[in-house]
DNA sequence: AGCCATGCACCG
DNA sequence: CGGTGCATGGCT
């Protein structure tokens, strides 16, 4: 069961570390276990060891393609590993060339086709839309409009 | 649970 | 060799 037909998207705020600004270089965006925003994304089965999947998106700002690669590293659940988490890589190059900022948004935007794009709210603007949107505790909200 | 960090591999 | 990504552990 997926949501198909609907238009939604997911923002993030972003951290020092999903920028990588602060000298780590995994810079992975960690994706919640909220429901909404893991069922925005493709399903990753936690019956498989790191399952994951590339993701192309329209960057309207850049006006270019790129794919980005997401992933559940569950080693808790096979191993005697400590992850149990989902993650959003090859975002660094991305982030610089949109010259993103922490405190910035990324907005992870699906349209009806299941096409995914990205864009950056920048901080201080748009503010007005927030009562829009639903905000979680964790640097996430989401919106869903019906169409 | 989420953000920060790191040893190694790969690629320019 | 520097930057980035992978997979993992650490810290709060």
């Amino acid at each position: 069961m997926t949501d198909q037909g609907a238009k939604n998207f997911v923002r993030k705020t972003l951290s020092a570390n999903d920028l990588g600004r602060t000298g780590g270089h995994q810079a992975g965006i960690a994706i919640p276990k909220s429901g909404h925003i893991l069922s925005f994304f493709p399903r990753l089965s936690p019956e498989e060891y790191n399952p994951d999947c590339i993701i192309n998106c329209f960057i309207p700002e850049l006006e270019m393609y790129i794919n980005l690669r997401y992933v559940y590293y569950n080693n808790k659940l096979h191993t005697q590993g400590t992850r149990n988490e989902y993650r959003i890589t090859g975002t660094t190059r991305l982030l610089r060339q949109l010259n993103a900022q922490v405190q910035d948004e990324i907005e992870f935007t699906k349209d009806k086709f299941g096409e995914m794009s990205i864009n950056i709210i920048r901080w201080a603007a748009d503010r007005k839309a927030e009562n829009t949107q639903i905000k979680l505790s964790n640097g996430w909200s989401f919106s869903v409009e019906g169409d």
